[in-house]
RNA sequence: AGGGCUAUCGCCAAACGGUAAGGCAACGGACUCUGACUCCGUCAUUUCAAGGUUCGAAUCCUUGUAGCCCUGCCA
């Protein structure tokens, strides 16, 4: 290819499509409706973050990094029912890990409180709002339905200054919990039930996790949310898609108020993920039946329990990234999450030797008692990662699927008369095996070759298999968590009724296996590409000492199927 | 008087009236001290359906169909 030809192609390259959000932003710059990007992600501390929480968040984060703009983390505080100050931290935290960076701009929307009353009494002397005796139930009922429209609360008659009067005693704690609510005056009759004089106010004698017992009027996430965005700033208020009827709402409350630049509401999909299981309520049903051991189990796609399977924030961000931004509910496939994470640990973490299914290797012609170290290169794809030394025996332990008493066509491993190499070690040619009386292979047996000392032998005959193994004596004993979070490939997680779909036996396998030393030395949260299997974290919980925890975050594809 | 949104390969997703990108998955083959990785090749004459407009339609119009969301004093 010509220098010119390469040119083409790499421009060609870089012309990368917008999604449809960058498209809005592009025009609203060209035509001035704003001259920055300020974004922002909302979560309300009720909970743990998940994958689909990271699609929000590296989605704003990254506008802001694109645009050149400005990034804020607002807790989105108003119910203090649901929230608690726990939530705070966890959240904060991963969004930290996640990499966004809100610099300075961490808020609270429930530091807006009193703002958010003065709009409010904004609203009422503009006779936009009103308060309302009606119960929940009769509020209910006076909405109408999907199709039928609703009527007229009788609270809408009230004077201005009888709404000022009551809002204030609302405000100073004169009334019970669910008796007087603040609506805004829209239209009991749009066809977008969120219109029919939605409540903004309630009232709520309970103390909040920010504010305390300031208030006990709590303003609701149509009036409230709005104003934040427009406090703050914001430019472009991306939510998902559910909230799509309240942009009308949306707009009349920055319109009603009279913001000079207000913002903007977008909405995207969801994401979601196939054959995992995310509804809260199953999850807590798993947690309860001790299925899984929490909310950051690893099997589960928090953030948290991501982090602790061996996930990075880089894989998670070109997950995100993967997967693009649209309107089309969709669900992605898990096995792209997998291609991410292999794709970033694949040259950044160390290889070491593990047997998950350990069957004991004997050398006999190899001098009883000796140990040698074995010099291995730590990732041969990236050597600034280093090499180490491994011990190397007389008796091995080695993957029982390795070997073969009668191998099939193809099978290159170890079968009787066979040579394969042992990793970064010697050529060894199998003799046999040991039965016991079930008929179970309980040892392997084979010679050495002295001369293929490191993994080549010097007359330069090939062998077609390499298997790892580690030493008898020096490897050290350890519990491997295989965890699958696969359920049925054909009916998903969920059955057609709702109800869950897996079998509890399915989810984890503890497996007894034996680790080479310096893969045993492991730190919580150091991730290791493990021969041939996948990728490994240590599982930091419930790890008692001598006694390590691994944790197989990613299955590797066997490409050699036994035949049935 | 219901309203809103969506529909392009098994899964995501571009294309913005000019003749269906790309990634994941899958499948061949080459290579290999991990049957991994890498490499190379294959994978939508057709865009939910049926009509229409146009020299030309995934894109515009009409009529259907399917899925998701909305009747919290949750967010």
């Amino acid at each position: 290819m010509s220098e010119l030809e390469k040119e083409i192609v790499d421009s060609a390259e870089v012309k990368e499509s917008k999604n449809f959000i960058e498209q809005i932003i592009d025009k609203d710059l060209a035509e001035g409706v704003y001259d920055t990007v300020h974004t922002r992600f909302p979560p309300e501390p009720n909970g743990y973050l998940h994958i689909g929480h990271a699609k929000s968040i590296l989605l704003n984060y990254g506008l802001s990094q694109k645009y050149n703009g400005k990034f804020n983390l607002r807790f989105d505080d108003t119910n203090p029912t649901k929230e608690k100050a726990e939530f705070v931290e966890s959240i904060k935290a991963d969004v930290k890990w996640l990499g966004a960076d809100w610099e300075d701009r961490l808020f609270f929307a429930s530091n807006y409180f009193d703002q958010m009353y003065e709009a409010a009494v904004k609203l009422i002397k503009k006779g936009k709002a009103y308060v309302s005796d009606l119960s929940a139930e009769q509020i209910r009922e006076y909405r109408g339905s999907l199709t039928e429209p609703g009527k007229e609360d009788p609270g809408s008659a009230r004077s201005v200054e009888e709404n000022l009067a009551l809002f204030e005693g609302m405000k100073a704690g004169r009334y019970e919990d669910g008796t007087k609510v603040l609506r805004a005056r829209i239209d009991m009759a749009s066809p977008n039930i969120n219109m029919r004089d939605p409540v903004i106010y309630r009232v709520a004698h309970m103390s909040h996790q920010n504010t305390g017992d300031k208030w006990c009027i709590y303003p609701m996430y149509d009036f409230a949310h709005p104003i934040e965005d427009a406090i703050e700033g914001v430019t472009h208020s991306i939510c998902t898609l559910e909230f799509e009827d309240h942009r009308p709402l949306y707009d009349w409350v920055v319109r009603e108020l009279e913001y000079p630049h207000p913002p903007k509401q977008i909405e995207f999909a969801k994401l979601y993920l196939t054959n995992v299981v995310t509804g809260k309520r199953y999850i807590k049903k798993l947690v309860e039946q001790g299925i899984v051991d929490g909310w950051d189990d690893p099997r589960l796609v928090s953030i948290a329990a991501l982090r602790r399977r061996g996930f990075t924030p880089e894989s998670i961000k070109r997950f995100v990234e993967l997967c693009g931004i649209s309107k089309a509910q969709s669900s992605a496939d898990y096995a792209m999450l997998e291609y991410c994470i292999r794709e970033d640990l694949k040259a950044k973490a160390p290889r070491m030797m593990a047997i998950l299914d350990p069957v004991k290797l004997v050398i006999d012609n190899y001098p009883e008692g000796q140990t040698e170290m074995l010099p291995v290169v730590n990732n041969p794809e990236n050597e600034e990662l280093g090499s180490r030394e491994v011990p190397f025996g007389r008796e091995l332990y080695i993957e029982r699927e390795d070997f073969m008493e009668e191998p099939p066509k193809k099978y290159f491993r170890m079968f009787p008369g066979n040579e394969v190499r042992l990793m970064n070690a010697y050529f060894v040619k199998c003799t046999g095996c040991v039965k016991d009386e079930s008929g179970k292979v309980v040892e392997v047996h084979c010679t050495y070759d002295p001369e293929s000392r490191g993994g080549n032998s010097p007359d330069g005959r090939k062998v077609k298999g390499t298997i790892h193994w580690v030493s008898a004596a020096e490897s050290v004993k350890a519990e491997v968590r295989l965890y699958e979070n696969i359920i049925d490939e054909e009916k998903g997680v969920y059955n057609e009724d709702g109800s869950l779909n897996l079998n509890p036996n399915s989810l984890t396998t503890l497996t007894e296996c034996r680790l080479e030393p310096a893969f045993a030395k492991a730190q919580a949260y150091d991730r290791f590409q493990f021969v041939r299997q996948g990728f490994f974290c240590v599982d930091y919980k419930d790890t008692k000492p001598g006694e390590l925890v691994f944790n197989r975050i990613v299955s590797l594809k066997s490409s050699y199927v036994l035949p049935k």
